[in-house]
RNA sequence: GCCACCGUAGCUCAAUUGGCAGAGCAGCGGUUUUGUAAACCGCAGGUUGCGGGUUCGAGUCCCGCCGGUGGCUCCA
């Protein structure tokens, strides 16, 4: 006997082997029709399951369930597979999981797919799904499925088959077992058959790593998406030509706001006029919160001494991502390729090639400065005599690492090179050190704008989102242990004051971790200190909050702020950083109460993150529709005839005047197409001046939305924007977006 | 950086098998004096991303670069 307990609570008894479809139509023939799926004992299992003794928890999965989809998605992507193998016989397939809008399958094939191979995709999965197969499991020991596999000849599905746990394996079969129909080695489950599939599209296809692994094979990967009815797939489609409109490439040319220019650069950004006017409103509502919350401004140079960044560890660390560093003379240039050799070679290994090489080349260039390091000669410089006894000299076996580049550096003090600056921490800390500080000086906060340059890889470049040249709301707060949670917890409140008066609802809060990777620097101790800061700041403020190791900041741990973009993908805005660490590569301190030194503990941390991206994501936020106080221009003026030309130019004269961001559009066009090309530009208000309004002396507003607000004097509008513009009224885009549409 | 795809006027897109580079919008000039999402007429706009090659002939085929897009990898 199996005693099946249903969601509502009515628990059945079956004879022992009975399958969840059998039990399905138990409860109702009409039910049974829009199952897909049961979840059993909280696992979702396919509809040919048996159960047999005890009692099960089961419930029905339908078409509109969630895990449904999921179901049937991965169902799908067996139906691409097998329409993808019939046409090219060579394919071997990997893996193909159900992914968040869909399904892809990986696939090693020499033919490169293209967008023109998806109709013939589609149509032979169309003939898959026509002929309405069943999905039909089998499961074999674990050494028979993996002979099966090798003699397959598919080394991708003998090493999933190792990767997988359990003693036997599973195979789903699009047919009856044993008819000789496809087959492929999956856990499931599946929908009952193929012709369940309602609706499928072949989206699109990319490379991919071998498990993600850019030293192994690149496969193909082919995206697709599926759903139980046309009509869905139809308004998934919509959907995504909706989102490509809110695109910030699309859109940011498009309104004038910035370009992106070849001859400029990669990933560098041209703010125009009208995007620098949102950015320049951003970090004055920025300014206003960094001055009520005790900050201090500071300015930076965009370029340092590359020893500034050998200290804080960014320069070895980042060293692929950033832009070369430049070089005066070509001894400092060597010198900073040794330093690199001995940092790369690590402590267990003696000199390699590459050192030698470069040591030959200064050799060539810089006899004397090659002799003074290869045989320790007095170098002239500040060598300490009390070290004397120490061979000065650059050391070619192994556990030297610290002594060769200590070495090279008192030698770069004469002529180093410089490094575009890939972060502004290390100069906010020179700043702090720069003078001498006292507990009763801390917390310590300084602020700035600060433009960086990194290196990113060129298939990384997008937009604003991912660009080489960037700014960060940046600011760096020195303070006391005791003072660490609390100003974590400060700035936590900012961002979300900001996000929130932004209306940027649809955020997660990611807590990054260390994991047991080498990249990271400092003591457990100080780690484990700064995790605890932060996970009880983040705590408080009572936000949802995942955890995930691994993705710590080198220094320190750090909670993000992830928004997703227009088509759907993840970017880091705001950042909050605990560090422990860089206090101490600086050596950075501050007199107590106890009249000694102490160490202070740092904070970095962006609301924003990058101002570039930011406005993307604005972009995107507002489709370009920004409210009153961040709208590039506010008002457009337009004259219906000449005739009110003269008393528009009154209005427009007196409306800037009062600071307002307005143009005149005085114009040969109808008033028709000047209030079109006003909308389109998405400006938020639109006057209409003609005969009526001169006899009047008013004007008639009329709003991008279509709203005709009717006629006012021009003081009345100028107040009520005014009162707009200075409570930073926003209003929520998804609601705007309803009234546009 | 890796794999794939794409690149025609400022923008959106045409151009049969390799056979005279074209349209709409935007721009400029004129006519119209207009009332809430596109008036009419005209003009101009191009080394088809760049550089090679094949061919009688290349936007179209081949090679190399540059740029963009989608993923992968990376992201202080």
């Amino acid at each position: 006997m199996v005693k099946i307990r249903l969601p509502d609570g009515k628990v059945l008894e079956f004879p022992d082997g009975i399958t969840a479809a059998e039990v399905v139509s138990t409860i109702g023939p009409g039910l049974a029709r829009k199952t897909v799926a049961v979840r059993a004992a909280g696992q979702v299992v396919d509809l040919a399951t048996r159960f047999s003794a005890g009692e099960i928890a089961l419930q029905a999965l339908t078409e509109s369930d969630a895990d449904a989809l999921t179901v049937l998605r991965h169902s799908c992507a067996h139906v691409m597979a097998e329409a993808i193998c019939a046409l090219w016989p060579r394919t071997k397939l990997v893996y193909g999981p159900p992914v968040e809008n869909g399904y892809y399958y990986d696939i090693d094939l020499d033919h490169n797919l293209t967008p023109e191979d998806f109709a013939k995709i589609e149509a032979k999965m169309q003939e898959i799904v026509k002929s309405d197969r069943p999905f039909t499991r089998y499961e074999l020991p674990r050494s028979d499925a993996l002979a099966k596999l090798e003699r397959e000849g598919n080394e991708y599905k003998v090493d999933n088959a190792q990767r997988a746990e359990g003693d036997t394996l599973s195979f789903y079969v699009t047919g009856a077992a044993g008819s000789g129909c496809w087959e492929d080695l999956c856990r499931g489950p599946h929908i009952p058959s193929t012709g369940r599939v309602g609706a499928f599209k072949v989206m699109q296809v990319a490379g991919a790593y071998h498990h993600g692994d850019a030293s192994r094979k690149m496969l193909q990967r082919v995206y697709g998406t599926a759903f139980f009815k046309k009509a869905e797939l139809q308004a998934h489609l919509t959907q995504l030509e909706e989102a490509r409109k809110r695109d910030h490439r699309r859109l940011g040319p498009e309104l004038g706001l910035f370009t992106l220019d070849p001859l400029v650069g990669s990933g560098l950004v041209l703010w125009k006029p009208r995007g620098a006017r949102e950015r320049f409103e951003l970090e004055g509502l920025m300014r206003e919160q960094l001055m009520s919350r005790g900050y201090q401004p500071v300015y930076t140079p965009h370029i340092g001494r590359l020893d500034l960044y050998r200290t804080s560890g960014h320069f070895p660390y980042y060293r692929d991502a950033q832009f070369p560093p430049l070089f005066e003379t070509d001894t400092a240039r060597i010198l900073n390729e040794l330093w690199i050799a001995a940092y790369e070679r690590g402590d267990e290994n003696p000199a390699g090639p590459r050192e030698m090489q470069l040591l030959e080349e200064l050799k060539a260039i810089d006899a004397r400065t090659y002799a003074v390091i290869t045989t320790g000669a007095a170098s002239g410089n500040a060598s300490s005599p009390d070290k004397g006894e120490a061979r000065r000299k650059y050391e070619l076996g192994p556990g030297c690492t610290a002594h060769n580049q200590a070495l090279i550096r008192e030698h770069l003090r004469e002529a180093d090179g410089f490094l575009l600056k890939p972060m502004n921490c290390p100069m906010h800390i020179r700043i702090y050190a720069s003078e001498a500080r006292s507990y009763r000086d801390l917390p310590v906060r300084l602020a700035e704008f600060g433009t960086v340059y990194r290196y990113e890889k060129s298939g990384e470049v997008s937009g604003m989102t991912r660009v080489r040249g960037f700014t960060q709301d940046d600011a760096h707060i020195f303070c006391t242990q005791g003072q660490l949670q609390a100003e974590i917890a400060d700035c936590v409140e900012l961002t979300c004051n900001v996000l929130s008066l932004l209306k940027l609802k649809d955020f997660r809060v990611r807590v990054g971790l260390r994991d047991d990777a080498d990249k990271y620097v400092g003591s457990r101790e100080n780690w484990a200190a700064a995790e605890a800061a932060i996970r009880r700041a983040v705590q408080a403020s009572g936000m949802p909050f995942t955890e995930e190791p691994g993705e710590a900041a080198f220094y320190g741990p750090k909670i993000d702020f992830v928004v997703r973009d227009a088509i759907g993908r993840e970017w880091q805005l705001g950042t909050v950083q605990a560090d422990y660490n860089l206090p101490e590569r600086f050596d950075l301190s501050y007199i107590g109460d106890d009249n000694r030194p102490h160490r202070p503990v740092m904070v970095h941390r962006a609301p924003f993150g990058s101002l570039e991206r930011f406005c993307a994501i604005l972009i995107e936020h507002f489709a370009g529709a920004f409210p009153l106080w961040l709208a590039p221009v506010q008002a457009v003026i337009c004259t219906v005839s000449e005739k009110s030309c003269e008393y528009a130019g009154v209005v427009f004269e007196a409306f800037r005047k009062a600071g307002l961001r307005v143009e005149l559009d005085a114009g040969g066009e109808r008033i028709g197409a000047k209030i079109r090309s006003a909308t389109m530009a998405k400006v938020p208000y639109i006057i209409v001046i003609g005969e009526q309004e001169v006899a009047g002396g008013s004007i008639n507003v009329r709003t991008r939305e279509g709203k005709q607000l009717g006629s006012c004097e021009p003081a009345q509008f100028l107040a009520a924007c005014a009162l707009e513009i200075q409570t930073r009224e926003t209003p929520d885009p998804a609601v705007a977006g309803q009234t546009t549409a």
